[in-house]
RNA sequence: GGCCCGUUCGUCUAAGGGCUAGGACACCACCCUUUCACGGUGGUGAUACGGGUUCGAAUCCCGUACGGGCUACCA
């Protein structure tokens, strides 16, 4: 009888959420719900240095429009609590003091500086960063070096002081990942971590091993930067809670940028997002553009970060929420990085536009066209309009251009592209339109097409040279749906006026 | 430098010993369309290199090269 499936994603609240983030809760969550388990979030702030306000409410309006809304955390509660380690702080202490005790794990009372002066004083052409480790742990000043008494005397006397992890030196520390099998470790070459700071906080190694447990993780996921540190969870759950309690370890590829581990400022740099949303920096002001301010659907959005770094197999690559769910497995995740492609991007949400229903549509797009200044009126125009553009629509703020002269009449046209081939001939055909038009007793599509050739073939005209005229005149540019749908939409009325108005320009 | 992970078209990937190495994005050409798209057809384009193992290797093993990550009292 295996135990429950409980994930967990544990971000730093330290700034927006970037693709790699949002892969990780996608991978966490779709594992989660796939195996009906449950998906918790934990806020891991044990750095009051780098605490950002307003980090952690970004986080979860971000899990909030992707869809990917946790089981338990800060926000949704939960009987594992409290979801923020800040808040846990008095938890871990007594975990560190037991490594010492049981001689796992010991005190150092080190400086600073004096942490900078052995990495100066170490530092070699062949050794460049100097580790805190076997080698030289016996030259530093912790409770290994020092006299039982000398250590008590210090502690008593509230000596700032951390406690480290004492790295056992000849051991092979190993555990099979789910994604890359066994990975091995020699214990001699990694350092005495500092698993509780000065400030009685823990790092992210006591914190992470320690929840884990008290949270009863089952699977922990996270991102392959991670992999060297882990002989130090691997040892700390060996020490505390006992292998076998350990949770089942996959740790994802990266997912690169143009040069290397995609970082937020590649999207600057290339012209992509990189964080989910939009993200200011509350310090320095700093915008960082958002998949979702940039025009995407979150549909799409959880869409190609699923494809980047996993296939279910078939050549099948749109893929819904449920789907995902239902297809999702670790063993098919891969084990290389992926370089992130905007192009690709963009292309899983013209699909996902095609592909979604106009009556889903329309509130989006009424909500990008009400803040670019317009007023919509009538919901089944616009229904209309978007059934109509929706194909020419590769982001949500496209509808912007594609629709907005079907609310007003163009502030500029682009006669140059129309003067150079305009003639008497034309001026008389456009002049006769304008009464054939006024006549009209059916106002659509067809019979304006209709009446359009008829009267060209009359005046001995192609109709492909006025076309464009007539687009022009209706839109403003040489963009948008046919020409004749756009007549019909616009009303009898505005069409000559746009007509007649345009006229006098060429 | 050390440790760890990785390496199939430009990019994302399929093929987990038998093959004309498949698909998608992008790109190019043509068709459709006398705007731009959508759609359709076709094309360019890859197993990093060297050794093994095997009747047979993109697939397994070793080495090399290259790429990436980590190397904080940050996560």
């Amino acid at each position: 009888m295996s135990k429950k499936v409980r994930v967990r994603f544990a971000p730093s609240p330290t700034g927006g959420l970037h693709l790699g983030g949002v892969r990780t809760v996608l991978y966490n969550y779709l594992f989660a719900k796939k195996n009906k388990g449950d998906f918790i979030v934990r806020i891991e702030d044990t750095d009051q240095n780098r605490y950002v306000p307003g980090a952690e409410e970004y986080i979860f309006e971000t899990l909030k429009w992707c869809g990917l809304e946790p089981d338990e955390s800060v926000q949704h509660g939960g009987s594992y609590g409290p979801y923020r380690q800040s808040e846990r702080k008095e938890i871990y202490r007594q975990y560190a003091e037991k490594l010492v005790a049981e001689g796992h794990a010991y005190y150092a009372f080190d400086t600073p500086e004096e942490l900078e002066k052995m990495r100066q004083d170490f530092k070699t052409a062949q050794n460049p960063s100097p580790q805190y480790d076997h080698t030289i742990r016996m030259r530093m000043r912790n409770s290994l070096t020092l006299s039982t008494e000398k250590t008590k005397e210090l502690l008593d006397a509230g000596t700032r002081q951390v406690i480290r992890i004492k790295m056992p030196e000849k051991e092979t520390v190993s555990f099979t990942d789910m994604i890359r099998g066994e990975v091995s470790f020699d214990s001699s070459t990694v350092d005495d971590k500092v698993l509780l700071k000065a400030d009685g906080m823990p790092t992210y190694h006591l914190a992470v091993v320690v929840d884990d447990h008290l949270m009863q993780i089952s699977h922990a996921f996270r991102g392959e930067e991670w992999l060297p540190s882990a002989p130090v969870h691997i040892l700390l759950w060996k020490y505390l809670f006992g292998l076998e309690n350990m949770p089942q370890w996959a740790h994802f590829p990266l997912i690169l940028g143009p040069n290397g581990k995609l970082s937020k400022r590649d999207g600057a740099k290339y012209g992509f997002p990189v964080f989910a949303m939009n993200w200011t920096d509350p310090k320095t002001g700093e915008l960082t553009e958002g998949f979702k301010e940039k025009g995407f659907l979150p549909e799409a959005f959880i869409n190609l970060l699923a494809l980047l770094g996993w296939n279910d197999g078939t050549e099948q690559e749109i893929f819904s929420k449920e789907e995902l769910i239902e297809k999702f497995s670790m063993e098919r995740v891969h084990s290389a990085g992926a370089k992130f492609d905007y192009e690709k991007a963009k292309w899983f949400n013209h699909e996902w536009i095609k592909r979604m229903k106009v009556e889903d549509l329309n509130p989006k797009v009424s909500e990008l066209l009400v803040q670019s200044g317009i007023t919509i009126t009538n919901k089944d125009l616009l229904d209309k309009i978007i059934t109509l553009v929706k194909d020419r629509c590769t982001l949500l703020t496209d509808f912007i251009q594609q629709s907005t002269f079907f609310f007003k009449a163009p502030e500029e046209v682009d006669v140059d592209a129309v003067k150079p081939k305009w003639s008497e001939a034309k001026k008389l055909f456009f002049a006769e339109l304008i009464r054939n038009y006024e006549l009209a007793p059916d106002w659509n599509a067809h019979t304006l097409e209709t009446n359009f050739k008829e009267i060209a073939s009359v005046n001995d005209l192609k109709p492909g040279e006025l076309m464009l005229p007539f687009r022009i005149m209706l839109v403003g540019g040489k963009f948008g749906p046919g020409v004749f749908e756009i007549a019909e939409l616009l009303g009898k009325e505005e069409t000559i006026k746009r007509m007649q108005f345009a006229i006098s320009k060429f």
